[in-house]
DNA sequence: GGTCAATATTGATTTAGATCAAATAAGATT
DNA sequence: AATCTTATTTGATCTAAATCAATATTGACC
């Protein structure tokens, strides 16, 4: 079974900020054109990742931040003490390696799902320049800021969500991550399995298929294996805990 | 019962970051002496808040990151379907006002525990002083970098901890917090009440009497209300699931 | 000091989700 | 295609922590 994020950038021309399909959702999105040229100019384009591979380990030194192009990865950390796990899932335009700014060395590792491409970015660079170009650095900021906000709504879904709510949550923010960069969002590919997201959402990896089967059984979603297709969003919305606008 | 902070900078002298008593714990511990002075001009010292003033609540236009000088705080969060609650306690040297960073409004409610002072910054002034000060831009990355990595761990926490785990590691993080900036790192006087503590670890009220009672029955701690007392440090780090050096 | 409201403890009971245990199903390898 | 490994589903049972319920304590306020 194929299951993968749609592999864009497979062009032969040379990739840059200027000419990726992504430049709305990344850093780019805040900076004019001359800008983009100095940014281009410190990002290390095209590493590509077979699944499995790692992006990063637990304690490595932090040097730089990375944008997922296409594919996937998932970090984890374990503690000494044997516990914990998956602790993020990454996508086109999202940027990994936050987890290593505080204490110049990564708390989590980070392996790819798929076959995946990133752009790397020495965070000693995208310093400099975010000093040059207040754009930089606000948008920078920013994002860091939505990296914290993003992971608080996640301890309020952890500490009073039940299993379905939790469940139904996940599906609806990858669908939301999704449309973001123009992949389909009702018909979910999940590159992960249901271990992976059991360990993200703090349960088993049989309550994760028991609630996928109970949503299914609502005629929410319909479950193939690692395709998910989202039926009803509304009600979903509803059990996710979301504004249903 | 007074249960309070330690209540520093009370005396009548005008207080500046070059004299406060937390300045090697906040800002000005990146930075030297003339930079400090420029980063004193936009702060603004000694707002005053009593137990249960708002220092912003939910949704409330983002303009400032505030340092607590004395006393403490906690942040909240409820979503429209009435789920999640505390989410955050804040100690003197720490800073709040980070969740609003992104989307330039809160998406925390923040309130006093009890009486207590902070620094208010104004963010926009930061981020210009932070383009001249190359070590002031470092260090606020730095502090972001671990608001979040602070944040997985707790992930990690909710996912996959025992309730007595949370419980034992609650303490041993207050404990270091506490120990920071010179409170008493060994007798713990908490300011938030059990519920507080059981929406912040995501258990009831009641299992966090119940595992306070189940430490102390193990000889780990005394518990008298809100003053808890820490005796034997080794078994509650390996509880807590932190390496005990 | 006495009354009230808010907190905290403790016990009894329930339950959501974990764990244990097979049985399938899908993909990878030969 | 046949084999093997890994992932998924489903059912039975167990258990940690929630919930319900009753005191007991504490602090606040008159």
């Amino acid at each position: 079974m194929v299951v993968a994020m749609p592999n864009v950038n497979q062009r032969r021309t040379v990739i840059t900020c200027t000419n990726c399909r992504l430049n709305r959702y990344c850093l780019p999105a805040a900076l004019n054109k001359s800008n983009i040229k100095q940014l281009e100019a410190i990002v290390e384009h095209n590493c590509s990742y077979e699944k499995g591979d790692h992006l990063y380990r637990q304690k490595a030194n932090f040097k730089s931040v990375y944008v997922v192009r296409s594919g996937s990865f998932k970090s984890y950390a374990i503690r000494y003490n044997g516990k914990g796990r998956v602790n993020g899932f990454f996508f086109p335009g999202e940027i990994i390696g936050m987890d290593g700014i505080s204490n110049r060395s990564h708390i989590n590792a980070v392996q790819a799902l798929e076959h995946a491409f990133v752009c790397e970015i020495p965070f000693s660079k995208l310093k400099s320049l975010s000093l040059q170009i207040p754009e930089l650095q606000h948008h920078f900021f920013a994002l860091m800021g939505k990296e914290i906000t993003n992971d608080q709504e996640f301890h309020n879904l952890l500490s009073s969500y039940t299993a379905e709510e939790r469940t139904a949550h996940f599906l609806i923010n990858l669908s939301s991550r999704y449309e973001r960069v123009s992949i389909s969002p009702f018909r979910l590919l999940l590159p992960m399995t249901r271990g992976d997201i059991g360990e993200y959402l703090g349960l088993s990896l049989e309550t994760i298929s028991r609630m996928f089967g109970k949503l299914h059984r609502k005629g929410l979603i319909a479950v193939n294996n690692r395709e998910i297709e989202l039926l009803q969003m509304e009600p979903l919305l509803k059990i996710a805990g979301c504004a249903t606008k």
